[in-house]
DNA sequence: TCATTATATCTAATTATCTCGATTTATCAA
DNA sequence: TTGATAAATCGAGATAATTAGATATAATGA
């Protein structure tokens, strides 16, 4: 866990708030019609959904998120043309243990 | 609170070491001896001490204590010439207490 | 008062981040 | 196979952060 780079990328506010709206995905997002239901990755969100909510450019979003997932704040399946992110709530989890005892 | 700019804070290695520094005071920056035994401000360190330790320009860390004294990082007193920060432990710990439970 | 010391502020150069548009890659559907 | 759609990557310009050196302010002590 690279606590710099997690600082980091919670320091933008707009991840900042893409990491929020992720909480209720349901609700910010609306329901993903083209996530299979059988999938087992309930909450994932693709990058379109989030790219029209934050109202910036796909490139940006795109590399956010990726940025995202590589400081282990999201986790990411692919099924189709499609990417779904969704929180990591475990390594959140640790982060968050960190900041409470080591901060 | 805004924790976008305790993220910022945080988000230089520099900034975020010093906070780890005036954890230990003593065992980081030796006794201060020109700080007032009578004063209560146990655990402040001057700026001269934290600009030798961290070895960059004394205007680049007199502005980073400002800008972590101004998110709520750190808190300071002056006494006489010499100005001495320590950490807000209050104000940490109510930020460590979002990040579990809002982030 | 004047020189010294500690800290804060200002200015400027370098580097990093943000953001976009264009292109590329991957997948799907006809 | 071809065209369309989704996402990722690339290149570049604008903005912000980092850092240093010079100067200003504040306190001390001769």
């Amino acid at each position: 866990m690279n606590t710099n780079l997690i600082f980091k990328a919670l320091s933008n506010e707009v991840r900042a708030q893409i990491l929020e709206w992720l909480k209720e995905p349901d609700e910010n997002f609306g329901p993903q019609i083209f996530l299979p239901p059988d999938s087992d990755f309930r909450g994932g969100i693709c990058v379109g959904s989030i790219q029209e909510k934050a109202g910036l450019a796909q490139s940006v979003i795109s590399s956010y998120l990726t940025l995202m997932k590589n400081v282990g704040l999201l986790e990411s399946k692919r099924f189709g043309q499609w990417t779904y992110y969704r929180r990591d709530e475990e390594k959140i989890k640790a982060f968050a243990e960190y900041v409470k005892t080591q901060l």
